[in-house]
This record gives structure tokens, sequence and C-alpha cells, in this order.
DNA sequence: AGTTAGCACTCTCGACTGGAGAGTGCTAAT
DNA sequence: ATTAGCACTCTCCAGTCGAGAGTGCTAACT
């Protein structure tokens, strides 16, 4: 059982080695605390807290170190938030506005934004409609037998494929083309764009209409992914030797980051989830630790996230990337109202 | 004076240390190469190689490592290119083959596949028009006080940015816009899109030619760089205490590659520079070689570049940069022969 | 002249050792 | 239930030592 007192234990050796990186004593507790008990109550309690599977020592007679379920249970009980101040939300927002360039920059500085608040990696991933549908199209001629599609999609991202033309066709024929298309396909869906394509009797224009549908489908399915803070990882101290720096770059960079914000598929836009080591099924980020959240809103769904060591702020991180997550929402949602 | 032996001794020194990453010993040098002559005789000769300041010694009475002069003689007149095999050749036109996607899915790629073929890392970047040209601007409504600009440039890239609208317009009355700035700008480069706009008595339609004119100029300057190999590199015995492998971390991401890449700029294209630790301007690169290669034509101009320790493997490193590096000029050149 | 055997000398590197110090668990008293 | 006291464990660091690798120099040899 995890009596009060044994909870606010939990607590304090919890915080305590976020903020020190190592093995926490009774004798530290008490000493920051100003606690009126002596080490040996303490040691008592921590005896029975590590029983219970809240904290380990990583060598007979060392201090004590969080377990993932003593991090869980301060994820989820003790830990009081720390709030982002005005003054940095300032900060954060007034970067977020320096560029008007496109999507991708925005989230691209996100990440980076997101990961010096906070001092760890940060990924954003981009939105994907849950159902994407095309707003414009148009047909640019690149050479004698091919022509560059275009499509607007209506989250105002723009996608490009190569187009096969079957005879030459001058750039007023294919103006003439994309605009007959326009007509019947504005604001279509994949399946909708098919439909339209397959009753076109004209062949060419009909394969315009598959490849917008293609060009459709991969909008809902690619998931590119903006890292940002590797440095700052790094230089945390659990990675000071260079096997463990050399697995966490080899981590980071791999797919297996993405497969985890794919888990976390079902979680709600506006809550924050908090994934803590062998929490994830992954061996290989046991270790890690990750604080995921969902922006947009019905028709599209992006991820933001702060990847670190078990060891991590959770009180200072979660509210920052929640607070990242709405301003994205917002973000896009500006873009997004037709 | 650098004797014929002594210059042998001198490629024997640096291909040795190349593939072990250990100081060359005269015993090793002998050995391997089943020479005749005495390790006293070696002894000599590699004291005047490092009187001559071709080698040193990291402590008294240790083997010899190559110094930056060193290198430089070996890669102008010691060391023979290894042909890249055809079997390799056609793995890497496979791979490149594989994604129809877009410039910068091939250009990442590219970046990936030299940097697994030499085992460093290696940095792309988008070709940058020498006076950049549209070929086709579209205008999509966005919302009622905004619409979003979309240019094809002559070499095939899409780029796009929101235009505030001074009145409300339909779309209609928006494509309308866009046909007729398109018959005056088609073929424009920034100063003439500059000029049409000046003309122009309508200011909407002035402020989408000046709109379109700096995504000319962007398209001219953004020069966006893709790297990968961050893992190879880090594997290299140079990085094997965690200070050097931070740095090196650190100095991958920072902007000094890019400044070095434009240092490079007045490269012929086909040609390959050989830039050496010292040789950089910067000591932060000290330690650090690139062999740089620019692709493209007269018209657009991008960079190939292989980053490592100065311990490199030259002699691969140069003929596989060099054949990317054409791999890519005529990638470029499909897309864009109008 | 250039080459080479021999040898003393230098320097690194890994293994080993021996406290010092930090921290615990246990026992017995309060 | 709490606590003082103490023996015990384990890490960490600094110092030491010897082995080994490699050189430079000298003197003899071709």
């Amino acid at each position: 059982m995890l009596t009060e007192r044994r909870a606010a234990i939990l607590g304090m050796v919890v915080n305590e080695y976020i903020s020190t990186a190592e093995p926490v004593s009774s004798r530290a507790i008490v000493a920051r605390h100003h606690l009126d008990i002596s080490t040996a109550t303490i040691r008592n309690e921590l005896a029975r807290l590590e029983e219970d599977g809240y904290i380990t020592q990583p060598y007979t007679s060392a201090g004590r170190v969080p377990s993932d379920m003593g991090y869980r249970t301060f994820v989820e009980m003790l830990m009081s938030e720390e709030p982002v101040e005005a003054q940095e939300q300032r900060t954060i927002e007034h970067q977020l506005h320096q560029v008007m360039g496109g999507l991708d920059e925005w989230l691209s500085l996100s990440a980076t934004i997101l990961a010096g608040s906070v001092g760890n990696a940060a990924v954003v991933t981009r939105p994907r409609a849950a159902s994407s549908r095309i707003r414009h199209a148009q047909l640019v001629e690149l050479n004698h037998d091919t022509a560059l599609l275009v499509a607007v999609m209506d989250d105002g991202r723009v996608r490009q494929r190569m187009l096969p033309l079957q005879s030459p066709t001058s750039q007023a024929q294919l103006t003439d083309r994309a605009v007959r298309l326009n007509v019947r396909i504005e604001g279509a869906d994949a399946r909708i764009a098919r439909a339209v394509a397959a009753e076109l009797p004209d062949p060419d224009e009909a394969a315009t209409a598959r490849a917008i549908a293609d060009l459709i489908d991969e909008q809902r399915i690619a998931e590119e992914t903006f890292l940002d803070g590797l440095n700052a990882v790094l230089k945390q101290p659990e990675f000071l030797d260079t096997d463990r720096m050399l697995e966490a770059v080899a981590t980071l960079q791999a797919y297996r980051v993405r497969r985890v914000l794919e888990q976390a598929i079902d979680a709600q836009i506006g809550s924050t989830q908090v994934v803590i080591g062998r929490e994830h099924g992954d061996d290989s980020m046991q270790e890690w630790s990750m604080v995921i959240s969902r922006y947009g809103d019905e028709d599209a769904i992006g991820t933001v996230a702060v990847i670190g060591p078990t060891r991590m702020a959770y009180h200072r991180t979660i509210p920052r990337v929640r607070y990242v997550a709405r301003l994205m929402s917002h973000l896009l949602h500006e873009v997004r109202q037709a």
C-alpha cells in the first residue's frame, strides 16, 4: 500500500533524481526538505517503496532511482505541472510568427522551439488528413511528353507529380483540361475522384483524374517527421559514454520513434499522453520516455512529441508539449478555414 | 625534396593510416609491403618526411600520422582512385530510380545513398538557379481575405505563399487574374517580374506580381541542405570519446558546413574539390575533410559533398562523389528540359 | 653514400591496489 | 513507530608498475 507519507517521499525521490541525475540517498531527502524525521525512517520507507517496485538501487548500498512505475505514479498522482509563463508563451508565439513561409517551415520551427524549451529532442509530424480533399488542380507543361500535375489540398498543402502525356499537348490545352477537371473534381476525396475518372470519356483526362486521386491518397498517408534537439538530448548525463550516445543517435533517427507515434494515434486532441521506458513495446526504447500530443481538428491530425531519457522533467515537459500542440492547432485552423 | 622513394613511403603511411586509424610504424610498413629494406632505413626516411611537414608523431616515439599537407600530397600525387564498380553503379542508380516522388525526395535519397557508399556523412543541397524564372502562377482561394499563390518555377519546383486580399475575391476572379498575369509574366526572372508589377494599373494585380517576384528571389536564395550518415561518421574511431562525439554532432548540424559549401561555389561542374583540415578557414573544421562536387548545368547548380574526419578514404570517396554528382546532373536535366 | 643491426630510451596503456567516502541494512534502545 | 549507532558493501579515484611498442642514435657494413 502506498501510504500518504510514502507517496510524498516517492515524489521527493523522483524530483531530486530528475534534477541531479544521481541516485538519491536518505540523507539528501531529509536535508533538502528539512524534514523532522530521521534518515533511518526514510530508509525504512525507501525499503518499502523498493519492495513495491517504485524505485530501485543501481547497486547494493547506493541511493535510489525511480523505476518506470515510479515515474508513472509521479506523473499521474504526485507531480504538479509547471505552467508555461506568459513571458515564455510570448517568446514562443513570436518565434513562430516570424516565419510566414509554409507549413513545413512552421513544423520544423515548432520542433526546434519545443526542443529548446524542454532541453530534449522534439518531433513534429505533418498533419494527416482523416479524409483528404482536393481544392484545386493545375497542369503545367514540362516538356513535350510530360506535364506537371500540381494539386492544392484543402489543408493548404501542395502536392505535385509528373504526368506522362499520350500525345503532345500545349500549355493552353493543359490549362483547358485543368479547368474542366476542376469543375468536376473540386472538393472530392480520393474515392470520388476515382469515380469521376471512371466516367470521363477522354482517356487523358481520366488518367489525370486518377493521378489526382493518387495524390489525395498519398497526402493522407505521407507523414513526414521533423526532428530537432539531438544535441540537447545527447548532453544529458545518461549518455556520457560513447556506446550509449551512438545508440541514442541511432534510436532517434530510426523509424521506431515513428512507430510509437502511430501507436498513440487514438489519443484525443488536446490531451497529452506519456509513455515511459518499457511501456513502449520496443526494447530499444527502454530508457526513453515520450510526451505525445495530437494537434489539428477532426479533419487533419498531426503529432507533437518530446523524446528524452526516462529521467525527464515531466512537470515541465507535459505542459509545454500541450501548449505547443494547442498553438499548432490554431495555426492549422487559420490556414484551413475555407 | 620529396624523392621518389620518400613519396612512395608517404603513400604507404597514408594508406595504412586510413585503413587502420593507428599511428604507422616503420615495422608495419616493411611488413605490409614486404619491402627489401630495413626498418631503420624507413625510419630515416620517416624522419625526413616529418622534417618536411608531411607527417607528425602524436607523441615521442609513437608511429607516424599524416598531416594535412601529407593528405594533400596524397590526394594530388600519390593516390590511385578506386573506380565505382559497375555493380555498385547499378545498385545506386536502381535505388535512385525507385523514387519518382519529387526533387526533394531525390536529394534526400542521394545523400543517404552517398553516405552509405562511403561510410561518412553526406550533404546534398538543392540546385540553386543562377537566375530563376517562373513558368506558371496560380491563385487559389483560401478564405475570404487570403489566397494561396502557387508558382511553378522553370526547374520544376513549386513555391507557395499566402497572399492577403484587399477585397473579397471569388475563385473565378482569382483564376482570371492568374490567367492575365501568366501572359505577361511567364518566363520572367525577378527583375522582369518587378518591372511588370510597376506597370500594372490594378493594385491587387500589382501586389500579386510583386509577390511572384519575391518567390522567384527566394527560390534563387533558399538553399536547403539534406544531410545523412551521422551514425556512420560517429562510428569512426576518432570520435570515441564523448566530447569529440558531441562536438562532431554539433559541427555537422551547424551552418559552418553550409558556409564551406558556399566557399566552393566557384568550382567547375564535373570537377571535384577536396578541402582538408585546416584548409577550411574554420577552426572547428580542423579535423574534418570535405569532398565537394557541383552538379547541374549553367542554369541551376547544386552541391554534393561528403564530410568525414581528415583520415578519409579519399581514393574511394572522390570517385563516388563525382559519380553521384554526375548522376544528379542527368536527373536534373531530365526534369528541366523544356 | 646509403644501409643496417643493436640498443638505450620514451611514452602509452592496461591491470592492479588500496584507501576514502557515500550509503545502506540491521539491531537494539527509546 | 522511530531513531541512534555501527558494521558492511560498493564505487570511485589516484597512484603504481610492468609490458610493449616504437623511436633515434651510434657504429659497423657494403
